[in-house]
DNA sequence: ATGAAAGCGCTAACAA
DNA sequence: TTGTTAGCGCTTTCAT
């Protein structure tokens, strides 16, 4: 291994000289030294010891990333394909900036809090962990801290999330132009994400019908197996009752229609449904799905760059970022009014 | 933040002394003071400075794990679940054994040399490499490296991977049960996995009908678009020359599935499909996907596990591992003999 | 069983 | 513009 102390010797200056020419302290370097000792640095192949800078420098150039698993194996094992797009968008933003992305995957906080101080991490994003989680790491840990998804009663928190309220909105919105009037939501809880988006549903509703009589919230397992015998149960029941199905996820609404199909009720002759998301899950999905579309990539590049906000100690930095969403029209939703 | 100098002051003992506690070395220190010294590590959240011990004692508790992109946006952005779930794996073994993961989404090897001499890991699990990257990492890296499916051509790297050539043969030698003698295999590539997983397909044919005049190869586009318009030209003369249509990944069939679908072709009943992997989508499909199983979370453990007997120093150390793969049945393909 | 002291590679305050 | 110096928190030899 090289050191800067050996680049010093070879040309003849000192550490010092050197660790400026590194860190771009050029109004510090005369222009003969700096080409000199950055020739000798692509040279010899020179890497920085990162235990030394964090030692001595109290600069890691580490990111934590957090990750929550909030309702265990939700989605199953594989459909997590959300938080896999997330973190590479997050991963790349951070390397671009020359920083690095240490992963850990918890729900729980003080474990949380713990990695982040072990690693004196430079700031820190969440997704998948609740809101109390959340403020405690803001509470204890001194790193900068940005969430993903997550809503708080006060505001206070960095969080970049979406408008969720408003994709609940603009779906049932369409649902109603479609001729739809018993309509009900489908998601695995009722905090956070899912619970905006009900609420959006509930805003649409009663604006255009006057009340809410004809929507309801069914909180359906957010485990395979589990949700697998809850539909046995009652999913033609529901399906009956029913002129559409809005699901919280694309994924949920995909196997919905598979798992209707299987009851013999078809998409959307005999009923409507619609996801969330607009994922692979929804193109892939016959009919294809009718959607509202949200950014993942966006989301995690957002996320980084309102953490470097914080740490460069910006100013007037909003607290709040909500992205944009947008309705998504493909098949899955029947439009009763051109029958 | 607390170092191992405050706590020493206050149980009135040295540094060296915390240290040997903290490090279990309890012969060195006596029964009393281990305690009393445990107690204050609790008490006052002791939580040590990675810095320092990377820079001290050279070993910096980090394992790289460097993920590779070699199809670009192979599968569209979502279909990596896959490797989302072989993450998780293996971070949870890592951190199970209080190693940390430092995560980093590179095809290029000399980033990934960069990374790993940068942060002095411990060790490197690479995934999504080609045989030429990983060969260079283990040449001029000095970590100890394990790679995931990948194929080398002399031994020499340690690798978990899959039994794709028995995979291949399985699926091919049911496919055959069920009287298709037209097979196609279909797959982005023909390196590594997808190789052997071919090669396996012509064994089984060859062994049961004499020669492979019946099976052919079809490599199809990585990206979503241009796999789109390959499928939009060619998907219906494939279908019409083929009895069953093998492909490399569930995602792939159930997306041809679909596709097939759009065109009036109806699986099974005019055409046989096979899938690779047992993913999410081969249980979420129409007809749900016969197909191969893996233990992907199995993948990833094990290939934690094989790193640490490099790390340790551990002799006898098989190089190469082929987890087991079986036969999934479902009702993709059809049996003609039942007819 | 315990402690003193040197040093890991780097940064930053201060001097020159 | 350049150099000197004193740590950062920890490990590790070597004394005691």
């Amino acid at each position: 291994m090289i050191r800067i102390k050996d680049i010093a010797k070879q040309a003849g200056v000192s550490p010092t000289t050197v660790s400026n020419v590194i860190h771009g302290n050029y109004n510090k370097v005369s222009e003969k030294t700096v080409q000199r000792i950055e020739k000798l640095l692509t040279e010899t192949e020179y890497v920085p010891s990162m235990g030394a800078m964090m030692l001595a420098g109290g600069s890691s150039r580490i990111i934590g990333v957090l990750v929550g698993e909030p309702e265990g194996e939700k989605y199953g094992r594989e459909g997590y394909a959300f938080s896999n797009v997330l973190i590479r968008s997050i991963e790349s933003e951070i390397y671009k900036r020359n920083y690095y992305m240490l992963l850990h995957f918890t729900p729980d906080p003080e474990e949380g809090i713990q990695f982040a101080v072990t690693w004196n991490v430079e700031g820190l994003i969440t997704l998948g962990l609740h809101t109390k989680s959340n403020t405690m790491i803001q509470v204890k840990g001194k790193a900068p801290l940005v969430s993903i998804d997550t809503y708080y009663e006060k505001q206070g928190i960095a969080n970049v999330g979406l408008d969720d309220l408003g994709g609940g909105y603009l779906m049932t919105e369409y649902l109603l132009e479609c001729g739809h009037r018993k309509i009900a939501f489908l998601s695995d809880n009722d905090v956070g994400v899912d619970h905006e988006r009900w609420k959006g549903v509930c805003l649409a509703y009663e604006k255009r019908m006057g009340d809410t009589a004809g929507v309801r919230h069914i909180i359906i397992p957010g485990e395979r197996t589990k949700r697998k015998h809850f539909y046995q149960e009652y999913l033609a029941q529901i399906a009956k009752a029913e002129d559409a199905l809005f699901f919280a996820s694309d994924y949920y609404a995909a196997e919905a229609v598979v798992r209707l199909r299987d009851l013999g009720i078809y998409v959307p002759e005999d009923i409507s449904v619609a996801g969330f998301d607009d994922s692979e899950a929804a193109r892939l999905c016959r009919p294809r799905l009718t959607t509202i579309h949200q950014d993942i990539v966006r989301k995690g590049k957002d996320a980084v760059k309102k953490l470097f906000q914080l740490i460069d100690g910006e100013p007037n930095i909003s607290v709040s970022d909500q992205l944009p969403i947008s309705l998504v029209v493909r098949d899955s939703v029947k439009n009763m009014q051109n029958i």
